[in-house]
DNA sequence: CCGAATTTAATTTTT
DNA sequence: TTAAATTCGG
């Protein structure tokens, strides 16, 4: 391959480099895990720009994250840049000066990557309907402006329990609003509009419930807002009807490159059909002059169907788009299978293990690197002996390994409330860590509140964050003024905050809250004399001040009030950063970026942190050490996919994710019994997936490195609890394929429960070793007396402090 | 009529 | 353990 000319293909396999060459027409690309998919899109993009002379403005690259996007941009950036700085002064990119890269990189930046749009489908079509959603009116009149607010889950959630108990006179016990949320989503996800889903709609429940989607989309246009569903469905809708719109959108662009293409649903599905045939049936879609659809996927880790995605998608794709203008003999599907991730024994493990699903196209990941260490599982009592002994291993593996950083590690679980006592060991053990996911930055309730008062001052119909914050910070508003006002409005027909202004309607009060809500309409029309005239970020400081948001926090006083006023900094550093991204930085923009952001998208360069985070966030990033947890039936998989087998396949490509995502070490674990919440204790089965596993690729944790130090075994009532243990999976049926040879292990962290004696010897994570020479008092008010190697007596909370009882022999 | 205090219910995964 | 719902005091 001439080198020269085709940079962008070099280092490719054949397989790659077909994807990587690909111009014209529809391609799928098969793409297992850690088969180098993420270089075969960008390359992909760069080699359109610079060999086919695409125009950058022409290209539209779907990816599942924000995070995926950035980086995306990134990496392109980086490939372009060290071109031109090739063919310009004709050195390699490292002899290059840090001053001169930059420049390179501003360049490209202006002349390319500004111009891409690079995003998920929700922060695509939202941007899309910024210029469009005007030209939009539903079949029932309903209309937004370019103002529109989206509403996350919660702001939907309480939306539809208004309805509900207001506009219907529902029992909300009976019709749970969240339920009746998701049903509405999920048809919102399939394309299914309100008076699809009324005709369809079985039974008196299914009417009310098609009665509350349509109120609730009223409602939505009350309100000017939109829900995350809805920023497809909208565009889906937007685009059928208004041919002018399609064709601006179709010839605007020709390619496109759609990543985990396995996870999408109809409606996004919908709209790449929209945009790449015009509306056409695809089948009959003959005009791929240049112009591409490019889709690359893997069924076998489609893990969000409950957000209505359907790998039957990926599946059909071959038969959705055919390529009439392709050779004889020119396959529209390139595979990619060879793994450059993993070593063999981690492979083996997540082939044999995705292979007992029946739904699939046949794929087996070739390995290409050696066989490396054997997994190892560890069984332990209980979920803090859990997290005991994932740090035990880590400090194992630290001890013995000097180049290994934290960063190189990551504890997946299947639920965000599984990190809580893993957390709390490696907090015990100064082991610095990031939970990704979980509660969002953008979630926590004071960025709530100023977001709130921003949506209220660009979007005055928006009622929902007018309730948020109309007695936030309290101005002496209460419920029953509030409930009288939104009566009001509802009955009048007009936006609540139209009432709540109106000077009348407020004097009609009289007293009490009247002066508080006079003060309330002064600072939002005061407010809004500054909105087209201040950047983002100074605007939310100006809210958090003139609000009183700001100094009820500092005349608070408390820690937690404390770290509220710091996450309200972080929102003003986030605006900043927002602004120094964007060029044309405005408040629109911001608050979209601020509710389609995920905690997984926040910059991690923490090289010196373990990442814990959920199976679903692991999705894309790789490891070379990958501590899985929690791999108990019930857990992992969830108990709600154990009577149905499509869900219990979605898990176990679940589990095929955590898998793939290690690149050298893999360890697994699994506790005999596990709290739910607060205290109960229930007895756990071992996980299905680990009988799938062969079990001459997992090994016991027999081995204990590390010195006497960390050799340690409970040996009192071990006899009894693992008799307990094999009557429980001998009557569980499924104990007969498990791996033997797991070591029963007792991780004796600070659990409730623990009995100490004088003489026990322990390790203490900043003291080291020690003797238990004195214990005062006994239950949940036990404190024990240890002598430390070299210093004298302390006396700890054993409950508390950072020690591991150590077997003395 | 408002705001604080107490009780009660709830945990899959996320754009 | 936490967040929401309900009750109670001013």
């Amino acid at each position: 391959m001439n080198q020269q000319s085709n940079s962008f293909l070099d280092g490719l396999n054949n397989e790659q480099s077909n994807a990587v060459n690909h111009f014209e027409g529809p391609l799928l690309v098969v793409a297992g895990a850690g088969s180098g998919k993420t270089r075969a899109l960008t390359h992909r993009i760069a080699h359109l720009i610079t060999e086919y002379k695409v125009d950058p403005s022409e290209i539209l690259a779907v990816t599942f994250t924000n995070k995926a996007a950035r980086e995306m941009k990134e990496r392109l950036e980086l490939l372009l840049a060290k071109r031109i700085a090739k063919y310009q002064l004709d050195q390699p990119w490292s002899s290059v000066s840090l001053v001169e890269q930059n420049q390179f990189r501003t360049r490209i930046y202006r002349e390319v990557t500004k111009d891409l749009w690079i995003g998920t489908f929700h922060a695509l079509f939202s941007k899309l309907l910024r210029f469009d959603i005007e030209k939009f009116v539903d079949k029932e009149g309903l209309k937004w402006t370019k103002y529109f607010s989206i509403y996350d889950e919660t702001d939907a959630q309480s939306l539809i329990k208004e309805i509900i108990i207001q506009d219907m006179n529902l029992d909300p016990k009976r019709f749970e609003p969240k339920k009746v949320r998701w049903a509405i989503s999920n048809a919102k996800n399939q394309g299914i509009l309100p008076d699809q889903f009324t005709q369809s709609a079985e039974g008196q429940r299914g009417k009310l419930i098609a009665q509350v989607y349509s109120l609730y989309r009223k409602a939505l246009a009350a309100n000017n807002a939109l829900d995350f569903d809805d920023l497809l469905l909208l565009p889906v809708q937007l685009l059928k009807q208004n041919e002018q719109v399609r064709s601006y959108w179709h010839n605007r662009f020709k390619h496109l490159l759609v990543d985990e293409y396995q996870d999408t649903n109809w409606t996004q599905y919908e709209l790449i059909k929209l945009l790449v045939t015009n509306g056409i049936n695809p089948s009959f879609f003959s005009s791929w002059s240049k112009r591409s659809v490019f889709v690359v996927g893997d069924a076998d880790q489609s893990i969000y169907s409950f957000r209505a995605a359907d790998f039957r998608i990926l599946m059909g794709f071959q038969e959705d788009f055919k390529n009439k203008n392709s050779l004889q003999g020119l396959s529209n599907v390139v595979k990619l299978e060879e793994n450059y991730r993993s070593t063999s024994t981690i492979l083996d493990a997540a082939n044999s293990l995705i292979s007992n699903n029946k739904e699939r196209l046949d794929k087996v990941l070739k390995a290409t690197r050696g066989e490396g260490e054997l997994i190892k599982l560890t069984r332990c009592d209980d979920e803090i002996s859990e997290a005991e002994a994932v740090v035990h291993r880590l400090r194992l593996l630290e001890a013995h390994n000097k180049d290994l950083k934290w960063g190189d590690i990551a504890i997946l679980y299947r639920t965000n409330a599984q990190s809580r006592v893993i957390e709390e060991s490696l907090v015990r053990w100064n082991i610095p860590y990031i939970v990704v996911g979980g509660l969002r930055f953008y979630d926590r309730r004071e960025v709530k509140d100023i977001l709130a008062y921003l949506r209220l001052l660009i979007n005055p119909s928006d009622s929902v964050s007018l309730l948020r914050i109309l007695n936030v910070p309290k101005r002496g508003i209460g419920k029953t003024t509030v409930q009288r006002f939104s009566d009001a409005s509802s009955q009048l027909g007009i936006p609540l905050w139209e009432v709540v202004s109106d000077p009348e309607a407020i004097r009609s009060l009289g007293g009490r809250s009247a002066k508080g809500l006079l003060k309330f309409k002064e600072l939002i029309d005061d407010l809004r004399l500054s909105l087209n005239n201040t950047e983002p970020s100074q605007l939310i400081q100006l809210v958090m001040e003139k609000s009183g948001y700001i100094s009820e926090l500092i005349a608070t006083a408390t820690d937690e009030a404390e770290e509220r006023r710091r996450n309200l900094q972080e929102l003003v550093n986030a605006s900043l950063q927002y602004q120094e991204e964007n060029e044309a930085a405005d408040l629109e923009g911001f608050l979209a970026t601020a509710a389609l952001a995920s905690d997984a998208d926040k910059k991690d360069t923490a090289h010196d942190r373990i990442t814990l985070m959920t199976l679903h966030s692991s999705k894309g990033l790789e490891f070379p050490i990958v501590c899985l947890v929690g791999l108990e039936q019930g857990l992992f998989p969830s108990y709600r996919s154990l009577d149905d087998p499509a869900s219990l396949e979605e898990e176990r490509r679940l589990c095929y994710v955590g898998l793939t995502r290690a690149k050298e070490r893999l360890f697994l674990f699994h506790a005999t019994e596990r709290r739910i919440w607060g205290g109960m204790r229930e007895p756990a089965v071992s996980s299905i997936f680990l009988s799938e596993i062969p079990s001459e690729l997992i090994e016991g944790d027999i081995q204990l490195a590390g010195g006497a130090a960390l050799r340690r075994e409970r040996r009192m009532d071990r006899l009894t609890r693992v008799d307990r243990r094999e009557d429980q999976l001998n009557s569980s049926g499924i104990s007969k394929n498990l791996p033997t040879n797991a070591v029963r292990r007792k991780y004796s962290g600070p659990a409730p429960g623990v009995s100490w004696e004088v003489g026990n010897k322990v390790l203490h994570s900043a003291f080291g070793e020690g003797e238990v020479t004195h214990i005062f008092g006994s239950g949940e008010k036990i404190s024990i007396a240890i002598k430390f190697v070299g210093m004298g007596p302390k006396i700890l909370d054993p409950r508390l402090a950072p020690i591991q009882p150590i077997k003395d022999n």
